[in-house]
DNA sequence: AACCCGGGGTT
DNA sequence: AACCCAGGGTT
């Protein structure tokens, strides 16, 4: 009770001014929560204030096509996020007469929604005692306790949300939740927190026995594995291209790109020239091809290295179901492709 | 339990 | 280069 306190006191005081703390609506606190999955506040927060804006509410958003979710969402990345939400939103709109559930377990069987999301909607929106155990969570508890539980293991996540379930304030588990969030993500920060300032410097076990910076302790994940992209980026008689839908399940489903070639190993201009040579596309067309980017540009995700070449394919006829430069901007498309779209000048 | 899924930021 | 982020889904 003591440590609630505290935490709120701290709270009243540092928490920032941010837009979805000005409502309990579940559709306005999904949405945000959603967003800010593995996403930090300021990146997260100008996707939230146009989803807000174009889908002001779950029906707005059921009624749109997945392609114009996908377009909004361009550029923040793990994008089943965005295929779930919307999802979710049409169940919500047609099966729930455009309620949310107001309990733990029934907000759980949606889509994208699991253990921290439920949790923080039904404390949040409904006022329920049900702790949330997100990044932040595990590394104020890991330190103030001094737990040295794997987070990522699993008998570290059924540690933690019992420790977080037993601290939470069952009066206003609301601002519990965020309190403690909030104080990791600002305070009880992974590099150089300034524990001198914070408010439990004397009862954090970490901090007393010199741990602060061996806590938490994570498993560490496999080193990221190098692809070899090549982009094949046509233009044809009528200055227009092809962008294919990706499909299957990789990264960025349901995204669009160029055709793509993807090699064992970087290649060059003759490997390259003989690959498109084959390419289906290119069947009875004559083609001349040049390389855009010198050196590859090496595209970093969470476990993949995409080393990538974006070769330019000229045309001198018309390519079928090729688009004109004027709508490749309406495509969702991911921010490797993005930029290079942004670089080029069609 | 292990692996997959993005992109941006800090150290 | 390693780590982090208001995690969830699949195998």
């Amino acid at each position: 009770m003591i440590f609630s306190k505290t935490l709120n006191n701290w709270y009243s005081i540092n928490k920032r001014d941010l837009p979805w703390r000005q409502t309990k609506d579940p559709y306005y606190i999904w949405l945000s929560e959603i967003i800010l999955q593995q996403t930090q506040v300021a990146q997260g927060l100008p996707y939230y204030v146009r989803f807000t804006e174009e889908f002001p509410s779950v029906f707005h958003l059921a009624n749109a096509q997945e392609s114009e979710v996908l377009k909004l969402w361009q550029g923040l990345g793990y994008y089943s996020r965005a295929r779930n939400l919307h999802t979710t939103a049409k169940h919500v709109a047609n099966q729930l007469n455009g309620e949310f559930p107001n309990n733990y377990k029934d907000l759980l069987k949606l889509k994208g929604i699991g253990d921290y999301t439920a949790s923080a909607m039904a404390s949040i929106c409904f006022n329920k005692p049900e702790a949330v155990v997100d990044g932040n969570v595990y590394r104020v508890l890991a330190r103030y306790f001094s737990i040295d539980t794997p987070i990522n293991s699993s008998k570290g996540v059924k540690e933690f949300k019992q420790l977080a379930q037993e601290l939470i304030n069952k009066k206003d588990p609301a601002t519990f939740n965020q309190a403690i969030m909030e104080f990791g993500a600002t305070q009880c920060k992974p590099q150089s927190p300034d524990c001198t300032i914070c408010p439990f410097v004397k009862s954090c076990i970490a901090f007393n026995t010199n741990r602060i910076n061996e806590l938490p302790v994570k498993i560490k994940s496999a080193k990221a594995k190098k692809k070899y992209f090549n982009f094949l980026v046509f233009v044809d008689n009528n200055e227009r291209t092809i962008l294919e839908q990706r499909h299957g399940k990789g990264i960025w489903q349901n995204l669009y790109q160029f055709p793509l070639i993807e090699t064992s190993k970087s290649c060059d201009f003759k490997t390259l020239n003989n690959l498109a040579k084959k390419h289906s596309l290119l069947n009875g067309h004559t083609f001349e091809l040049s390389l855009y980017n010198d050196q590859d540009i090496v595209h970093k995700l969470s476990h993949q290295h995409l080393h990538t070449k974006f070769w330019i394919v000229k045309v001198n006829n018309a390519l079928p179901n090729a688009i004109p430069k004027n709508e490749i901007h309406t495509y969702a498309v991911p921010i490797l492709i993005g930029n290079f779209i942004e670089s080029f000048n069609f």
